[in-house]
DNA sequence: CTCTCCTGATAATGCGTATCTGCAACTGGA
DNA sequence: TCCAGTTGCAGATACGCATTATCAGGAGAG
């Protein structure tokens, strides 16, 4: 490393402003007390120095003296910038800079983390992560053992996404899906329809758990009857409609569900004439016959700045008080239903 | 502020191995030489100390003891991560993440950053940026008085773009646009054209000056015989190319060429067929009348890439040494001149 | 005239790390 | 046995900032 460039500290205002260091520091941070008085004609003496020297602090100082450093750190367990995870992370990442604007805080991406067995991880042996004020996790495949190491120490964070996984108290902002499933479900209901069938996926996340208990909720108590099948039947699904009576159709994301219709069009089953169809999952951007696909508009820029409100909180609430904190924050997503859900055709 | 969490330090370690804290440093950095001498099995018990408590270096301390952090900023003069300016940063901040995981380096955006005077200023107050090791700048207007002071402090950075306004010496990566619009010029006449007009923008900025300066150059050795129009002569495009017997249009953008097509369509002139069109700049999903725009693909992964190469040049490099470097790297735009400049048509 | 209180500062200290200097204890050679 | 050289560390210090304790000098009270 080349000779560290230096550049103006206190020690030098003081010493233009014939004051002694501990002086410069009362005066920048506009301190008076009891214990410390600056008469006003000095303050401005030392003022001027400053603003001649055109003085910042070192944050690094400011750190290392115990100071906040307005920073907060971002990790993600994928690229965060790259095009494809664009599609998810750029309204999150939207919103997570505006809010930070905002309060007057700067972003610190961990890109340089390494990929060890297979994700990248947050604590390695120069991790930047103490440099940080705090910390907002992103990414489907979160550590286990990162997160409760976080909890442990203390560190102030933030994950967008459940985590209900972990036994520890893992502080999250996250999105309701089920209270727009039942509401979707209510509208099919409305619409005439009693019979369905839900798509779903193998995995057994915490979202997709809640979408596939709403859903047996709903048949359970006489709402809308429903038969589950996994996504490997979706070729047979014009067989299983025809079998159960079913009139509608929900898929777990919106992949899967145009998936689903261009295996009923396939069939010569018309969507939404005769079955209709939605995601109960973000449904922004998809198209199925020409209409747009039913299901959810997840508010992810109103996440991202409800993640940042809640570290913010955390910041300023002492470590011991946080159990006293509501450090789960669910957001209700907007349902969008009149283009794939319609009335039920009435029966011949 | 509530009280700073205690996390583990070297002196901790120190006291757990029974060695002193120079020695766990000396342990930790793998120092060896002459004036100190750490024996094998000192050695593994200091590590041993280090894995068991999971010690991570403070960032903060090491800054102040003079070394690097691996941290580089990113400052950009608008939003980087907005939607609308995705487009124009999306590409940018994509290579950048990449390289900087490559390397191993952090990025911290600078999002904090207040808007003064109109435009965000990077020094004020509370600068982060002394935290960072170099700095990335982006954005169409940059103030002119920080970056003279950036290389007053010998505060190694990039800007992205040409920066030859300013007196002082500004490291920058940019794109060569001579080049390529010579190439462009060139395969005109190939085609067999030979009277031409270049519809630009009043604007002027490095770029745009290079831009017209080349259509001179080719005018004046009569490679292509050009005028120069200002796009508030749009409308009468057809009348002007009748009268100067142009059958090729150049513009100074995507978007300006774009308008000059529906202004000649409009006219019954065929384009490409009786006038073939070309944009002096990146073209990437420009279409006209179904074909590809002819212009120019800038590499802007590349130019990320490059970016952080120059910084981490910069940085391992003594300032005073900088003059000697080549601060000025320009990146060539790659040609697509295929679907909307076509051979001259033959002559009724 | 002495004692106390107030004013306007400053010296000293700590934060965690790296580095430079120094210094015992040992070893080998004469 | 005495000295020079080596080995294996520890002490002191710097980095820039905030904070705590302290201190000299002057005013006012008794």
């Amino acid at each position: 490393m080349p000779p560290k460039p230096r550049r103006v500290t206190q020690r030098e205002i003081a010493e233009i402003a014939g004051v002694s260091q501990t002086t410069v520091s009362v005066v920048l941070n506009d301190r008076d007390g009891k214990n410390v008085r600056i008469p006003a004609e000095t303050r401005a003496r030392v003022k001027q120095a400053i603003e001649e020297l055109t003085y910042v602090a070192d944050p690094a100082a400011r750190r290392l003296a115990g100071l906040d450093n307005q920073i907060i750190g971002l990790f993600t367990y994928e690229a965060a910038l790259s095009p494809e995870s664009m599609d998810f992370y750029g309204p999150l990442l939207n919103g997570l800079e505006r809010a930070a604007e905002q309060v007057g805080w700067d972003l610190l991406f961990f890109t340089s983390s390494p990929v060890e067995n297979g994700t990248r991880s947050l604590f390695h042996r120069k991790t930047r992560l103490r440099l940080t004020d705090g910390c907002v996790l992103l990414g489907q495949q979160m550590v286990a053992s990162e997160l409760e190491r976080l909890v442990a120490e203390q560190f102030p964070f933030v994950a967008i996404g459940r985590r209900d996984e972990t036994a520890a108290a893992v502080p999250y902002v996250a999105i309701d899906y089920v209270t727009p499933a039942n509401e979707l479900m209510d509208q099919a209901v409305a619409q005439g329809h009693q019979q369905a069938l839900y798509v779903h996926r193998g995995t057994d996340t915490p979202t997709a758990r809640d979408r596939r208990l709403a859903v047996e909720a709903a048949s359970a108590d006489g709402r809308l009857s429903f038969l589950l099948v996994g996504e490997e039947r979706i070729p047979d699904l014009p067989r299983l409609a025809q079998a159960t009576g079913a009139t509608v159709i929900l898929g777990e994301d919106a992949f899967l569900t145009e998936d689903v219709v261009h295996s009923l069009t396939a069939a010569g089953i018309g969507v939404p004439d005769e079955i209709s169809v939605a995601a109960l999952a973000e449904v922004r951007g998809h198209r199925v016959e020409g209409r747009a696909l039913a299901g959810f508009h997840v508010p992810r820029e109103q996440l991202a700045a409800e993640a940042l409100d809640l570290l913010q909180t955390l910041i300023i609430t002492d470590p011991n008080e946080w159990h006293t904190l509501e450090i789960r924050r669910l957001l209700v997503a907007e349902v969008r239903s009149r283009e794939t859900i319609v009335p039920r055709k009435a029966q011949p």
